[in-house]
DNA sequence: ACTATACGGAACAGAGCTGTTCCGTTCCAT
DNA sequence: ATGGAACGGAACAGCTCTGTTCCGTATAGT
């Protein structure tokens, strides 16, 4: 006995859940944090009645999620002959996403405030970092098999030496002056030398 | 015509000051945001009065800045034969600071409300970034009068590859697992092969 | 002794956020 | 055409935080 769910009545306006994760990007761009964001401010900014926020998230946690999944892009896929331009392309993809100030300022406070919104913290690293290692670790697996790259690397440290830069910045919405393509070049000249094969 | 502070009357219990501070670190590590934190959770949290927090404090940011300035360690200078164990002991130093659970916390909560307070991101990054980056310029440069580091290299954006691993373990909280000496010598030894002159 | 300050405790008004409940209106499927 | 649901707007009690002001007590300098 399943209850078929009558669809009668008026239908939500998509661009009601539109507007309040452009609000809450704006907002917590602008400096808020999670847990201080009030659903008050976040109406008022998209200019949307705080009942139809209520209507459609049962808490603030539930927004936040559909902000995160908002600014979660597919990454590209690679094709290049070298891992060495897989990996620049690779990590250019990463810098250009720093330089998103909104979706990066989200992520920040997301990390700041890991501890109040676990699941929040979760669903980020299940479908933003993990997929970004594993592309890199497969770059890199990749470039040993060819023989590009030493076999002896730990390839899960030297991703994090490679993104610790990006990182780094995004944490600290330092991010001006960050040529995605100058930069991710600049970071694999670096590395490179340091775990290509002789 | 100076006005000699009459010091007459009872004295501010010094404790009260460290409880504070402590109390701070302790309810920011613990998950609370700079600008969530209430005066009232502090008061209790450090066992004082409300009353007394007020009579030091005129703002919270005054409270922060005093916070600020406990985590504020001095580096300690580098008296090694070589760059490399300069570079890695500086490394192992940053590192082991991050490890400082409720450094590391209140850091983080700085830097994703640094829109709030600008006057506490500021002499952070006096008072506890520029230190560190001028000791690891001198260490790259000292490396490259000795002939150990190749000449042609950006000592800044060296340093950032070298630091941007730990600052992004601090900024993800991920600090677990991350021995000082082991972790400075990996990096180390990664980065070294790419800029030691040949 | 006298004075000045710190202390804890309590109270207060003002402000903001929450979660819920009304209302009248607008839309949409049946 | 009718019923069901979304919409904006308003109100509400309950809660928390702020900033200030009292009070009585404790402590230190002159």
């Amino acid at each position: 006995m399943e209850m078929t769910k009558t669809l009668a009545g008026r239908r939500r306006d998509p661009r009601t859940d539109a507007a309040a994760v452009e609000a809450v990007l704006d907002l917590v761009s602008a400096g808020a944090t999670l847990t201080g964001l009030s659903l008050v401010t976040i109406a008022e900014h998209a200019g949307v009645s705080r009942n139809s926020l209520y209507r459609r998230w049962k808490t603030k946690d539930d927004l936040y999620l559909d902000v995160l999944d908002a600014i979660n892009k597919p990454l590209p896929d690679f094709d290049g002959p070298t891992a060495r331009d897989n990996l620049t392309t690779h990590l250019a993809t990463l810098i250009e996403r720093t330089l998103d100030q909104r979706a990066g300022c989200m992520l920040r406070a997301l990390l700041a405030e890991a501890g109040a919104f676990p699941e929040l913290h979760r669903r980020y690293f299940e479908q933003i970092v993990a997929p970004r290692r594993e592309a890199m670790y497969g770059i890199l697996r990749r470039g040993i098999g060819t023989g590009e790259i030493r076999p002896d690397i730990d390839v899960a440290f030297v991703n994090e030496v490679l993104v610790g830069p990006v990182l780094a910045r995004m944490g600290s919405g330092a991010t001006e002056g960050l040529d995605p393509k100058e930069t991710s070049r600049r970071i694999a000249d670096l590395i490179f030398s340091g775990i290509a094969a002789r």
